[in-house]
RNA sequence: GACCCCAUCGUCUAGUGGCCUAGGACACUGCCCUUUCACGGCGGCAACACGGGUUCAACUCCCGUUGGGGUCACCA
């Protein structure tokens, strides 16, 4: 069987922040290394001087930080092994793999415009473009520098693909690629070849907009006499529209999804789930048995589009999966930032947290929605409701609501038990039903009319609380005017 | 347009020739639970793109059509 330990790699290019597309590949690739007891590797393709920005490395690797995708060994730059390319470029130069053309950039343009025009292919060959031997030897004057290009044979190049199977390419459909640009620098089919050479990559793993790279490198990796990894093109994430997601048709960073209260274990869960499947009826799952179940046969082949409504489901299940404790942890800082409390007034007072957290979490689908819908319990300056103030705070609900004070003042414990009956205990003396209490007490404590259980809410309140506030709705409801 | 990939409910998917009257999840929806909102429970709606083969038997295999996606840079 194979020996060789698996060896993966990311490798994002510093254009722009880490969107789901790429970090599915990230995922897909941490969960191989992880389960075959590989190693799962970083590197970074910023060879395109003009659109790479050194402050974007950072954020894409705090996102897959974030993921939970720690790296194993150190990161690779391409910028800085500029001379590793160009030592294997001039020896596919010297094995007559690669020639040199001073054809320009702009020349190949208009060639490429003139074939389209035409409604013909075009795939460059060596002196496609002629150039009379004088106007090379003007050029070379002038200091024009030369693009190298591999030079593709004639037949057919093939791979078995992990996830699509064989996959073939006739060669006259690939054109002689530029493996140099003319100011010197490697190009990117060059450079990934060289890199997941060097680094000892066994299992290439990426979205299936590659496969018409993958037969350009093979014929890298053939005239470098390179070994060829295994190839496993992943289906796309596609938006609801259909199209593949891309930074510039302003798809969300990863980053954005973490600010919106999306768990990183959810988004895990949930990009993994994309293109993959465990084959069988269960999806929610946490790290751990993703990696124990992973299985690098059950890719599908059919790109996938991405549902956000799916992923906020996940997100509520893998929130009622965390601990209280573990969710006011999370929950603290979004509070604060809100404003609705302060970081000195949450330490005192962990246990209330943790009791609010308890209390709000099964209606809960995102992070922040604790802060969205649970304001009341940090501060008592909220509405009430318009429409529930219309129907509940009606005259009698005013004295009902300052006569239950009376009584919720007067007990000694006060707990969802005693809240219970002393509530029941006016009901009945009224001849009333509940509801007709527990409405306007709800929106006086609240100023909502959705949410936890009367008696959970009002003993996690506490007292005072409770007394004060629902006087100070009996004081909204005969305000004058 | 050329080349490559793909094709089961609206979406994510299970299904590898008979277990399929096609299963699960999200969304939508009915009922139950209930003080509200949720949660939960029980139901419903909803798919094998089409046409040819192969076979005793095709969602499953083959071919074609159609449709969708991707790639066609001195970007990565």
């Amino acid at each position: 069987m194979n020996q060789t330990p698996v060896r993966v790699r990311i490798a994002p290019s510093p254009t722009g922040y880490l969107h789901v597309g790429t970090a599915r590949t990230a995922i897909a690739n941490y969960l191989f290394a992880r389960h075959y007891g590989g190693r799962f590797l970083i590197r970074i393709e910023d060879t395109d001087v003009e659109r790479s920005r050194s402050e974007l490395i950072e954020p894409i690797l705090e996102a897959l930080k974030w993921l939970g995708l720690d790296w194993d060994e150190e990161i690779l730059y391409q910028s800085q092994r500029t001379e590793i390319y160009n030592k294997y470029v001039q020896q596919l130069i010297d094995t007559g793999y690669a020639y040199c053309s001073y054809v320009t950039a702009e020349e190949l343009e208009a060639a490429r415009q003139k074939a389209l025009a035409e409604k013909r292919s075009f795939y460059y060959r060596e002196n496609f473009i002629q150039l009379p031997p004088e106007e090379i030897q003007r050029r070379i004057d002038a200091g024009a520098g030369y693009a190298v290009r591999l030079r593709i044979p004639e037949g057919e190049t093939s791979f078995d693909d992990l996830v699509s199977g064989r996959i073939s390419k006739k060669n006259e459909d690939i054109e002689d690629l530029i493996i140099a640009r003319s100011d010197g620098t490697p190009t990117y089919n060059l450079a990934v070849v060289v890199d997941d050479h060097e680094m000892g990559i066994t299992h290439i793993i990426r979205g299936n907009d590659h496969i018409s790279n993958t037969f350009k490198q093979m014929h890298i990796y053939r005239a470098l006499d390179l070994k060829i990894p295994e190839f496993g093109h992943v289906p796309l994430i596609l938006r609801p529209d259909k199209r593949k997601v891309s930074k510039r048709l302003g798809d969300k960073d990863v980053a954005e999804y973490k600010k919106e209260g999306i768990l990183p274990e959810t988004m895990f869960n949930y990009l993994c789930l994309l293109g993959w499947s465990p084959k069988n009826d269960r999806e929610i799952y946490t790290r751990e048995e993703l990696i124990e179940l992973f299985d690098k046969n059950n890719f599908n082949s059919a790109n996938a589009v991405f549902d956000e409504e799916k992923l906020l489901a996940f997100n509520h299940a893998h929130i009622q999966m965390k601990s209280d404790h573990e969710l006011a942890v999370m929950v603290a800082p979004l509070l604060v930032d809100a404003g609705l409390t302060t970081k000195y007034w949450l330490e005192t007072r962990w246990t209330y947290l943790r009791q609010v957290v308890a209390v709000l979490k099964e209606r809960v689908k995102r992070l922040s929605d604790f802060v969205a819908i649970g304001g009341y319990f940090f501060s008592f300056d909220y509405k009430y409701d318009e429409q529930a103030a219309q129907k509940h705070f009606h005259p009698e609900a005013a004295g009902l609501l300052s006569e239950l004070a009376d009584r919720f003042e007067k007990l000694e414990t006060f707990d969802k038990v005693s809240i219970e009956a002393t509530l029941s205990e006016l009901a009945d003396e009224k001849g009333l039903k509940k509801a007709m209490l527990i409405h306007p007490t709800r929106l006086a404590v609240s100023g909502v009319s959705a949410g936890p259980g009367l008696y959970d809410l009002l003993e996690v309140l506490s007292q005072p609380v409770v007394v004060e506030r629902m006087r100070k709705a009996v004081a909204f409801i005969n305000r004058p005017g």
